[in-house]
DNA sequence: AACCAGGACGTGA
DNA sequence: TCACGTCATGGT
């Protein structure tokens, strides 16, 4: 049960115009980052080969994806499968199931437990990872066209906040900010929040401070994972971290 | 050779 | 509610 109604801003207030700024910062430091990246895009489509990996399906400044329904399932096993795990990983897995022509919920659900096992392996967790994949399959046909609700997401076993957030924002297009671990370390190195904030906080924190935007919340999040690849991989670099000059008074 | 990776869940206090 | 153990493969 919920019972916060005195809760007013919670003592964020007054870094609503930092938020900004730091996105602006990113994006001048990053650029734009191609999220949620595919196993494969369209003809038509761009690549950014910049990045690191063999999936090449960045697509920056480009928000037209997903486009059919099996990319939309590839960004929701993806959202899974990178549940604690480097997308390096989660690469390795996704091109197994791309091999078992598994971006289909239909597939994955005819699927044995066992090959499926077997293709998420490299993911790690793949005995849980395998049965919620089929657990995944199943909700997702029985979706059909509809939008879910977060709540509903959250139903599912396997889902969390921030799978739910990132299948809402990414495959669904819906602006629901993502909070990862990366952002976390961010907003704490920086004095935004405190150590002990909880994930709906800080969610809050970027929600109230930037227009609910889904392009705007798929590229400050990318960016944000990106920014912390660099700063805030090793303890000894968070010092280092350029955003700390925003911070500063 | 610990430690971490684009977390979530079950348990006991 | 909340701290803590568990799940697992691979990088650095």
């Amino acid at each position: 049960m919920k019972k916060n109604v005195q809760n007013l801003s919670s003592g964020n207030t007054g870094h609503k115009p930092v938020i900004r700024e730091i996105y602006d910062c990113l994006l001048d430091l990053h650029g734009h980052q191609g999220w949620w990246p595919l196993t494969e895009l369209h003809e038509t489509g761009g690549i950014n080969p910049t990045k690191t990996g063999s999936v090449k399906g960045y697509h920056p400044a480009d928000y037209t994806y997903p486009q059919t329904r099996n990319q939309q399932f590839e960004i929701i096993c993806g959202a899974l499968l990178t549940q604690n795990t480097s997308w390096i990983q989660v690469e390795k897995a996704l091109l197994n199931l791309k091999q078992l022509n598994a971006f289909s919920p239909e597939v994955v659900i005819a699927l044995g437990l066992e090959t499926l096992k077997e293709a998420v392996k490299p993911a790690g967790y793949y005995n849980q990872k395998a049965i919620r994949l089929k657990i995944l399959a199943s909700w997702f046909l029985e979706l059909k066209d509809r939008v879910p609700t977060r709540e509903e997401l959250l139903f599912l076993k396997g889902i969390g906040p921030e799978t739910a957030d990132s299948i809402l924002l990414y495959a669904f297009k819906r602006p629901f900010f993502v909070v990862d671990a990366y952002t976390r370390r961010i907003v704490t190195n920086l004095g935004l929040v405190d150590e002990k904030a909880d994930y709906d906080e800080i969610k809050a924190l970027f929600e109230e401070s930037i227009l609910h935007d889904m392009k705007l919340y798929q590229e400050y999040h990318a960016m944000l994972v990106e920014h912390a690849k660099k700063y805030y991989q090793k303890k000894g670099s968070y010092a280092k971290c350029p955003l700390l000059n925003i911070v500063q008074d």
